[in-house]
DNA sequence: TATTCTTATCGTATATTTACGATGAACGAT
DNA sequence: ATCGTTCATCGTAAATATACGATAAGAATA
C-alpha cells in the first residue's frame, strides 16, 4: 500500500504537454469502435437523432448515451435539443485540428 | 447479477467492422500522452533506445516499456534488438495507413 | 565464471471504462 | 392534467488500464 502510489495512475498524465494530452484525449474518445460509428454514420449518413444512432448499434439507449456524451466531451460532436430529441451533429472545428494534430504525428520517416 | 452482462463489455466490441475496430485499437494505443511523446521521440529525434525514452519521461522503466508494448501491439512501432538493447522505431506502414483512415474520418462536413 | 547493463515480465493496487436496467427530466400531444 | 416519447443520469458489476517496485532473462564485459 504505497500512499503515492495511489494517485499516480491519473496525475501523471498531468506531467506531459498539453498538446499531447489533447491528442491523446481525442484519441481515447475515439478508441472504441461504436464511437468510431457514430461519428461514421453523423458524416456520412447525416442523421443527428439519438434513437437513429441506437436503432444502427449493438447497444442499448444508455450505453450510446454515454459514448455520445463521450465524443461531446472532446468536442468531436455537439448536441442541440429540438424539443424532446436531440439532434447530434460534428463538429467540423474540432474535427479539422484533430486531423491537423494526427498528420503531424503520422507524416514522419523512420531513419532508425 | 445477469449473467450476459458480465461478458458484453468486452464482446459488445466484435460487433463493429473491422474496419472500426482497428481503427478504434490504434486510436486507443494513442490514447496516452506518455505514447503520443514516445511516438514523437521516435520520430522527431530518432532516438530509439528504450532507456533514452526512459530518461525523456517522468515514467519508471517498467511503465515505458509496458507503453512500449502497446505501440508495439497495434504495430505503430518496432523493437530491434540489439545486443542487451533494444531499438525502437516507428513503423512507416502502419503509420500511413492510420493517417489514411483518421483522414477519412476526418474529411467529412457536418449538414446537420 | 561472475558481474553489469538493459529490458521485459510479474505481482499488486487503484482508477477508469464499458455495459446494462431503472429511473428521472423535458417536451409535445391527447 | 395526464400520457407517451426521447434522452440523460444513476447505480452497479466486470473488465481493462495505469502505475510502481521487484525480479527474471539476455547479452556484453571484466
Amino acid at each position: 500500500m504505497n500512499d503515492l502510489g495511489n494517485i499516480m495512475a491519473v496525475a501523471k498524465k498531468e506531467e506531459f504537454k498539453s498538446k499531447d494530452t489533447w491528442l491523446a484525449d481525442v484519441a481515447k474518445a475515439l478508441s472504441h469502435p461504436a464511437r468510431i460509428r457514430i461519428l461514421k454514420i453523423l458524416t456520412d449518413m447525416n442523421v443527428c437523432m439519438c434513437g437513429d444512432i441506437v436503432e444502427l448499434l449493438p447497444l442499448s439507449q444508455s450505453t450510446v448515451s454515454q459514448h455520445l456524451k463521450e465524443l461531446k466531451r472532446v468536442g468531436l460532436i455537439q448536441g442541440d435539443i429540438d424539443g424532446p430529441k436531440v439532434c447530434y451533429c460534428v463538429n467540423n472545428k474540432t474535427l479539422q485540428k484533430a486531423k491537423k494534430e494526427f498528420d503531424k504525428l503520422f507524416n514522419k520517416v523512420c531513419v532508425c
